[in-house]
DNA sequence: AATTAGCAGTCTAAAAAAGGGGTTGACAAA
DNA sequence: TTTGTCAACCCCTTTTTTAGACTGCTAATT
C-alpha cells in the first residue's frame, strides 16, 4: 500500500514529512500526558502502541520519546520503567494542546443556579466560591483579595450598638465589607454620629484607604469645624482603620482535604508540607499577591502555574490554575484552585474561568456605581 | 525485709493491702497511657518495669495488666505484643486521673497576649480564635456559634451603599455581626431609612431573632403606620433575615493540617475519612450542635469525648476536647480541638479551658449591655 | 496469697531473597 | 525511516528469613 506521507528520495530512501513528524509527536506527548493523568503510572511504549496510535510500532515509539526526554518533555524516574510528562510537558499541553474549551451549556447552568444560592450573604461570598471551586474541582478551592489598603472606599458607617461601643462598618467598591468595634468610653448622641459619618463619606468616597486615612488625619489635625469635637473618635476609627487588615483575612482556602483523595500515601509528605504552608497563610498569600501583579501586568486572565513553576517548594508537586478577578479595570482579587500537577488542566482550567466570570458579575453588581454618585441621596 | 503493705493470716499468707492493690493498679493504668501517648507504641510490662515500677516484676505487671484487660481498660493489638488503652481507660484517666490543672501563670499572660493582639476585629473573633486554639494544641481547633435564630438580637440598621442597593447589619447580643445586601429597585432616602431602623430596633430589640421575624410580620400585616410605606423593603429584609444562617458558616476549623504532623501513614486512611466530614461541615456542626445542648441541660463546662464516645464513625479514632461559651446564662456557642485519640489531655483540657474563658470575656466585653437599655441613647 | 523467675510459644516488624512484568536500547532487516 | 527481536534492566510484589519483644504458664519463692 503506497503511504503518502512520505517524500521519496533516490533509491527507496523515504523521510517523512515533517509536519506529519510533528503532529505525530505532539499526539504522543499528549497521549502520555492524558494516560499518566489518568492512572499516575509512569506511560511505556507498548502501552502506547496497543492504545492511541496502533499503527505505529513500539519501536518508533520509543525513538520518538527518546527525542522527547531529550528536548526535556519526558522524564524516566527509572533506568527500565516507562516515562512521566515534566513540567515542561504540562506547560506545553496547557499552552498549545488544552485548547480552552467552554463548558457545556448544561453544566454552565447548574454551576450557576448552585452559585446564587449559596451568594447572597456578601460576607459570606467569598467563602462559598472557594467551597464551590473545591467541590467542583476535586481540589482545594481558594479566592484571595488585595489587601483593603488598595480597595476604594464606597461608605464608612457607624453604628451605635451600646453605649461607649461603636461598630464601623466599611464597604468597599467591590463589596467587601469590614466592620470592627470601637470603644468610646463614653456616650454619643445618634446624631452627632451621623454628622461624622456623613462628612467622612462626602470626603473620602471613591479614594483607596491609604487615601483617606490620610485626608481624614490632615482635617483632623487642622482642627476641622465639623468633626473638631469628636476628633478623638474620629483619631480612633482612624486607627483601627487599617489594623483589621493585616494580610491574614484575605485569603479563603477550602478543600484542602479533597487533595488527599486522590492520592495515595507516597505523596503523603509532599501533602504535609503543601498543607502547613497553606495554613500558615503567609507565604501562600504572598505568593498569590506576586502572581496577582505580574497577571495585572502583562494583561493575563487565566493563569496556570505548574509545579515548580511556583515559586514556593513545599508547592512544586502541585499546580496552581488562577484566574484574575476584575472590577472596572481594577485587579481585586484572585481565585482558583490547588491541585495536584496531573490533574484535568482542561477541564479545570474552563472551571475556574467560569466561576470567576461569575464571581466578577457578582461583584460588578453589588458595588453597582461608581464613587461620587451616592452624595445624592444622602 | 518486713513489709508492711500485707495483712497477715495465718502461717505467712499473705493478702495485700486492697487500697494499695489499688493505688498501684491505677498507676499502671497511668504510665500505660502517657508511656503510649508519648511513644504511640504498644506498651509491655518489661517497659513498666524498667520505668515506673522498679519495684515490681515485670510478671506482677503482666497479672495486673491482665486484669486491666479484662475489666475492659487494656487491649492487646497482637497477641503477643504490648497493650494500648481503650477508649474506657483514655475515660478514666480524663475523670479521675488527670486532674484539670492550672495553666502556669506565665503561659496564661503569653496566650492573654497574643488573644488580644489577634482579636481585635469582631468578625474575626472566632476564626482567630479557632487559629489561636489549633497553634497551641498542635491540633485542629474549632469554634462553633449557636443558630444566630437562637440569638438575641442587639441591633439591626441599614446602610445605604448605592442606589437601590443597601446594606443590612445585623448584631447581636453575643457580639456576632451578620450582614447581607438588600436590593430595593428604588432609592430610598436616608431620613426614611432611618425611621424604620428605629422602629425596627424599639420593636425588636432583646427578641431572638425568630421571635423579632414574627413580631415585624404582625406589624406589616397591620399596617403598622411608622413602616406603611416601606412595607415591601420591610418584608424583603425579613425574607432575608434568616437566610443568611442556614447552619453554614457558623462553624471554623483551623488547623487540620496540623492532625497530620504527628500522624504516620497508618491512620492515613482515618485522618482522610475525618477531614471528610470536617469539611463538609453538616454532620460535625450537628454533632457539635448535639453536644452543645447536652453539655447545657448536664450544666456541663467542660468536655471530653473520646473515640468511639463521638457519635460519627468517622471520629471514632480523634478526641473532642470542648468547652461550652455562655454569655450571661445563655450558651451561645463551642469552641475546642479536635485532635488525636492519645493527646495530652491535661495539657489541652486546661488550654481549652482558658481559652474559653478568653472568648467569653471578649464577647462579655462587646455585647456590654442588657437588652432595652440602649433606647435611652437613641 | 502474692510475687517472682524462667521458658516456651507467638507474633510483629524489618531485612533479605525471589519472582514477574514491563521497559529500554541496540541492532539488523525491511 | 520503520520494524521486529532480544538481552539486560529495574521496579514492584510476594515470599522467606531473621531478630526482637511480649505473653502466658508453671514452678519456685517470699
Amino acid at each position: 500500500m503506497p503511504r503518502t506521507d512520505y517524500l521519496l528520495k533516490g533509491k527507496g530512501m523515504r523521510i517523512l514529512k515533517p509536519e506529519i513528524a510533528k503532529a505525530r509527536k505532539e499526539k504522543i506527548l499528549r497521549w502520555v500526558i492524558q494516560q499518566f493523568v489518568e492512572t499516575r503510572r509512569p506511560v511505556g511504549s507498548q502501552m502506547i502502541a496497543d492504545g492511541a496510535l496502533q499503527d505505529i510500532s513500539s519501536a518508533t515509539i520509543r525513538n520518538i520519546m527518546k527525542e522527547l526526554e531529550e528536548e526535556g518533555y519526558l522524564y524516566q524516574p527509572h533506568t527500565s520503567g516507562g516515562r512521566i510528562p515534566t513540567d515542561k510537558a504540562y506547560r506545553y499541553y496547557v499552552d498549545y494542546l488544552a485548547n480552552v474549551q467552554k463548558m457545556a451549556a448544561r453544566e454552565r447552568q447548574r454551576i450557576e443556579e448552585q452559585y446564587d444560592a449559596r451568594v447572597n450573604e456578601v460576607d459570606n461570598m467569598l467563602v462559598q466560591t472557594s467551597r464551590l471551586l473545591a467541590m467542583l474541582s476535586g481540589a482545594a478551592g481558594f479566592v484571595y483579595t488585595a489587601h483593603v489598603a488598595d480597595q476604594r472606599v464606597q461608605r464608612l458607617d457607624f453604628i451605635p450598638v451600646a453605649p461607649g461601643m461603636i461598630l464601623a462598618v466599611l464597604v468597599t467598591q467591590a463589596g467587601a465589607v469590614r466592620h470592627w468595634p470601637v470603644r468610646t468610653g463614653y456616650v454619643i448622641a445618634p446624631a452627632r454620629l451621623r454628622v461624622l459619618s456623613r462628612f467622612i463619606n462626602e470626603e473620602i468616597a471613591g479614594l483607596t484607604l491609604a487615601q483617606a486615612r490620610q485626608v481624614l488625619w490632615q482635617h483632623i489635625h487642622s482642627g476641622h469645624r465639623e468633626i473638631a469635637d469628636m476628633a478623638d473618635l474620629a483619631t480612633q476609627v482612624l486607627k483601627d482603620i487599617e489594623r483589621p487588615q493585616t494580610g491574614a483575612d484575605e485569603l479563603y482556602v477550602e478543600g484542602i482535604g479533597r487533595l488527599l483523595e486522590n492520592t495515595t500515601q507516597a505523596d503523603y509528605e509532599d501533602l504535609k508540607q503543601m498543607m502547613r504552608v497553606v495554613e500558615e497563610r503567609e507565604k501562600f498569600s504572598s505568593l498569590l499577591n506576586e502572581k496577582m501583579t505580574d497577571m495585572e501586568k502583562s494583561n493575563q486572565k487565566l493563569n496556570v502555574s505548574i509545579g515548580s513553576e511556583n515559586e514556593l517548594k513545599e508547592l512544586q508537586n502541585l499546580s496552581i490554575v488562577s484566574t484574575a478577578c476584575r472590577v472596572g479595570d481594577k485587579t481585586v482579587g484572585m481565585l482558583g484552585i490547588i491541585g495536584p500537577k496531573h490533574m484535568e488542566y482542561t477541564r479545570v482550567m474552563s472551571l475556574v474561568n467560569f466561576i470567576g466570570d461569575l464571581l466578577e458579575a457578582s461583584m460588578k453588581n453589588w458595588a453597582s456605581l461608581p464613587a461620587g454618585d451616592e452624595n445624592e441621596y444622602e
